[in-house]
DNA sequence: CTGAAGACCTGCCTGC
DNA sequence: TGCAGGCAGGTCTTCA
């Protein structure tokens, strides 16, 4: 489901609703997620007050006395709040009950979501975390970061904004449209565009992840925030799911190519 | 090392 | 109406 922007829409409206309440229970309902649930989490958490809700790349830290309780929600992951007496809805796998009688659900359709139980001092040296490239909405990534990464690669330019190594929390989605912003042609060696049009398109992920986020996340198919309401930024796009439509900037007609298996959008006129 | 393809899952939409 | 095929926001593993 969710790129950076939608972890992050996640996360500020979890943070409001979870963080200061105490865990009473917790319980892990169906068949697993990617990886084994970690069973520690059913003993530690009771108890324990939910101290921060924090975002690192797309994952989700949650914060508990000396452990971080990490997750990651694939592509279908949801987390509702919801009375503690509330039928289990579809696809919940996990419940995590609070005291002042609020309960977490966690649903997951195609359960490519995961659970994460570490150490507060240590998780990110686990390897879901310490590869990771730099936040794209802070100091560390910039033009002259993401040249030095481009310089002698023959990978295009759309696989390379979607790798976590490289820079974390850019999807299918925001590559597309930022390379769109940035007029650059998705396909490009990522080794073969001059420092200039690089900053360009640092320029552009910062804002499209930004007023992704201020228009809470972008609702394709089965995005919802916490409260249930949709995002609202696929209104804004200029190219994903867009083919065969007119650019709205030049006369050219927007194509769809796959690209390392995943779908890409672009405009011939505009992004060379 | 790099880059591409396949795998993991379910749901939904299209076209025959 | 039924069913096969293609597609879906992520990441990890395998293979060339």
């Amino acid at each position: 489901m969710p790129e950076l922007p939608e972890v992050e829409v996640v996360r500020r409206g979890l943070g409001s609703l979870v963080e200061a309440r105490r865990v009473v229970r917790v319980e892990y309902l169906s068949p697993g997620l990617r990886y084994p649930f970690p069973a520690d989490m059913v003993e530690y958490l009771p108890g324990r007050v939910c101290e921060y809700v924090r975002r690192r790349a797309k994952y989700l830290l949650f914060g508990f006395g000396e452990r971080v309780m990490t997750w990651h929600l694939g592509m279908t992951g949801q987390f509702h709040l919801l009375p503690a007496d509330t039928a289990p809805v579809r696809h919940e796998h996990v419940r995590i009950d609070f005291e002042d009688g609020q309960s977490l659900r966690y649903r997951d359709a195609r359960r490519f979501g995961y659970v994460g139980l570490f150490p507060a001092r240590t998780w990110h040296q686990h390897r879901w975390f310490s590869g990771l490239g730099p936040e794209p909405l802070e100091p560390g990534f910039d033009a002259e970061y993401l040249r030095s990464r481009c310089v002698g690669r023959h990978a295009p330019i759309k696989n390379v904004l979607m790798d976590a190594r490289i820079v974390v929390g850019v999807g299918n989605i925001y590559a597309a449209e930022s390379l769109y912003r940035a007029g650059i042609h998705p396909a490009r060696a990522a080794g073969r565009i001059s420092q200039p049009r690089l900053a360009l398109l640092v320029d552009a992920v910062r804002r499209v992840l930004q007023e992704a986020i201020e228009a809470g996340g972008s609702s394709i198919s089965d995005f919802v925030r916490v409260d249930g309401r949709p995002g609202y930024f696929a209104h804004a796009f200029h190219v994903y799911g867009r083919t065969g439509e007119r650019c709205g900037q030049c006369d050219g007609t927007i194509r769809r190519i796959v690209q390392a298996g995943r779908s890409s959008f672009y405009c011939p006129g505009c992004q060379r």
